[in-house]
DNA sequence: AAAGGTAAAGTCATCAGATCACCTTGTCAA
DNA sequence: TTGACAAGGTGATCTGATGACTTTACCTTT
């Protein structure tokens, strides 16, 4: 029925080195920072030419695996398995439409992720995010610090959620987001509201009031959703339909 | 302050390769399925090596943006411009917190696209669910067409609510969990149930009754984590913390 | 003339060896 | 102690060549 003999499945040799490079990984109790060996003695323990063993190695780095360092070594990457990665060869700018597209899934995820951050955030959990928004405070007169900062303000809450996936997902879509975030921040000058809103979300996240953070956050990102489609984007012509 | 006199954000070469040829891509007006110049050609064309290119081009089929296929040639992929894409080198299976996590994740996103498509779906589209479900019934001894069936019906819907993320999004845990789908399926038997679950949904869609297929869908995914909880999984430990 | 198999050309896959660029570190001098 | 420098390790990239796979065109056979 199916294809019976098929050529013993033949996986890319690269494809196959580059399984091997995460399960030495893992076996061998690698963890994130650390220097794997050079790639011509993994070459050499492979049995395969260096050009083959850099394509694996280059797949890893594009899945956020590992993270090469010119005339320094290859090193395990932060999130050494992430479920997903952001597509980090976009071509060009993504359009009005997928950024009010990319808002609106924000919303039922977020909202999500705050509600279940409300039950079990730890303090540990909500001191990060306070001195982010200390931070983000000291900062509203630097947009490079403070759209990176209100970024890891939307991820620490999906972190303090607990749910691994929503984490990973507010992450991939904050980042997505990021580059627009801050031409909108440009346009509607809203750093000092948003700030104060986010305030109002750990406020709510404090007090274990689930229904009042969720509707914080949502009021937060519609009106983020609001002024993103006021502002007359002359975003790229969408790339992917 | 930055970093200013840096040597001038030397990007890999193969990085830098990866944009220019998705550039000619959208340039030039290759459509999916189309055949890209052969690799020796772009080296040459680009002015590199042949295992620089290639490196580029492993990175940009990690992204799902090109297809290799061996003696034949490179190929632009089904979707050239994700906006992320599924870890495809992924260790072991999933933690069965992991795959808790992602069901519970696919709740909002999926209720949020079936309420969508409740408004937006055309007539092609709820044609096409109908055929996924008769494809469905006609398979229902078929774990893997069923499976397959099963899951682009979810897409399907993600797709029919005409925002790009969450069918992106719809695709991409779908995906991720489809191989444990299986397992559930084997041990629950759940085939019938789920067939006729998605019936409801497809009818509530049909209705235009935007409540009624958000709460069928609901009940659909909670009935899958509830399955989930029972199983006494022996997932992988979490290699996602 | 049609059908089938075969051979050739094109293309990807992989290797080997060498050279250059970059980072790290240890040494030596001030 | 401090600073500059020099050497070794490591990644980056090129050239050239060989093998494997696909496709296509041709040629033989019926």
């Amino acid at each position: 029925m199916s294809d019976a003999l098929s050529p013993v499945l033949r996986q890319s040799l690269p494809d196959d080195l580059a399984q091997r490079i995460k399960a030495l990984i893992e076996a061998d109790g690698y963890a994130p920072g650390d220097r794997l060996p050079s790639i011509a003695v993994m070459a050499r323990r492979f049995g395969v030419g260096a050009p083959t063993l850099r394509e694996a190695i280059k797949k890893l780095e594009t899945l956020g695996a590992v993270v090469v360092k010119h005339g320094s070594g290859v090193y395990v990457g932060e999130r050494p398995n992430p479920l997903f990665v952001p597509n980090s060869v976009l071509a060009g700018a993504p359009s009005k439409k997928t950024l009010v597209d990319l808002i609106e899934a924000r919303v039922p995820i977020e909202t999500t992720a705050v509600a279940l951050a409300a039950r079990h955030a730890s303090a540990d959990d909500l001191a990060a995010m306070q001195a982010l928004l200390d931070r983000a405070e000291a900062n509203l007169d630097d947009d490079d610090v403070l759209n990176a900062t209100n970024m890891a303000f939307h991820t620490a809450i999906a972190a303090a959620s607990g749910n691994t996936v929503l984490h990973q997902l507010s992450d991939v879509l904050a980042r997505l987001f990021q580059d627009e975030q801050r031409v909108i921040i440009d346009i509607f000058g809203s750093r000092e509201r948003d700030h104060a809103e986010h305030v109002g979300i750990l406020d709510a996240l404090r007090a274990r009031d689930e229904a009042l953070a969720v509707e914080r956050m949502r009021t937060h990102l519609e009106g983020v959703r609001a002024a993103l489609l006021q502002w007359d984007g002359d975003g790229a012509p969408d790339g992917t339909p």
